[in-house]
Parts: C-alpha cells; sequence; structure tokens
DNA sequence: GTTGAGCGTT
C-alpha cells in the first residue's frame, strides 16, 4: 500500500481535511475491496498513535451498532501499533461503515477500513497439496520369496 | 529515542 504512506505524508502537517482530498480518495474506492465483506470485523490501519478504544468507538459508532473496538497495543513495549480491529453486529453495517470511513480522518491521520482476516482460519477452501507417500507399499510377497523347490538337498 | 507496514493478548 503504497498509497497509504504517500498520503500520510502529505496530510500529516495539515489537521484540517480539505475537500480537494476527497476526490482523491475516490480512486482508493474504486481500487479497494469493493465486494461485499463476509464478516462484520473490520480491519482499521492507519490510526493516530491518540486513538484509543474508546476515540476508535466513538468514531465507527454512528455507523453501526458495535460489539467491540480495539486498538492493538504492543503487549511487550506497551505502544500501541498503529493498527485496530472492531466489530459490527452485522456485516451491512461494516459495509457501511467501510464506505463512510475509508480514507477519512481520524485524530488527524488518514484511516483505511479493510476486512480483517480471520485470526483462526477454519475452513481451507482448498486443500494443501498433501504429498501422498505411500511409505508402507504392498508386501511383495513372491519377489523375495525363496524357491523351495531348487534346495540343495538335491 | 525516526517519523507508520501491517492483521490482535484470550
Amino acid at each position: 500500500m503504497a498509497y497509504a504512506s504517500a498520503f500520510r505524508r502529505v496530510l500529516s502537517g495539515s489537521s484540517t481535511p480539505s475537500p480537494i482530498f476527497r476526490s482523491q480518495f475516490a480512486w482508493i474506492r474504486h481500487n479497494s475491496t469493493l465486494p461485499t465483506l463476509t464478516s462484520p470485523k473490520l480491519f482499521i490501519s492507519g490510526i493516530s498513535k491518540n486513538t484509543t478504544d474508546e476515540s476508535l468507538f466513538n468514531a465507527f459508532a454512528p455507523y453501526g451498532r458495535l460489539l467491540d473496538a480495539k486498538v492493538i497495543m504492543d503487549r511487550m513495549s506497551g505502544k500501541p501499533k498503529g493498527f485496530g480491529f472492531i466489530t459490527y453486529e452485522t456485516v451491512e453495517e461494516a459495509e457501511k461503515a467501510r464506505e463512510e470511513m475509508n480514507a477519512k480522518y481520524l485524530d488527524g491521520w488518514v484511516i483505511f477500513v479493510d476486512p480483517a482476516r480471520p485470526r483462526e482460519p477454519p475452513p481451507p477452501p482448498r486443500q494443501p497439496p498433501q504429498q501422498d507417500l505411500h511409505l508402507n507399499p504392498k508386501p511383495t510377497e513372491s519377489l523375495f520369496a525363496p524357491n523351495r523347490t531348487l534346495g540343495w538337498s538335491g
């Protein structure tokens, strides 16, 4: 996502969002993953270090009923990682929130709303290429079977 | 204590 850092560099100093940039963000929507969401979970990236769970919640609250809003902090260092997750009640609300809040301002930073990846991939849509190792081939009975009829006994 | 790519503690 090169556009993310590009817009951040342009907009990091300005505090007032200019309407000019809204037209600039149009192509992002066009370029973004427009197909319907499959999960009410959203991955919010590019959030400010001032953004907390509460301000994230308040920012996305008008677009649906939020079940959860978390700003991910590094548990080792305690510093915010700069992204978070929100969970709506339905995918329609998440869809609306993405349309309304993608590439918008939150605490002076342009945030990006994307569908969150499942933390536990439950259904693999394709089975992994399992190589079929025939470690136990059928026993070759007669290959090494001694021919008793030709014994030394004469 | 560098200025930002990314998918979370259970």
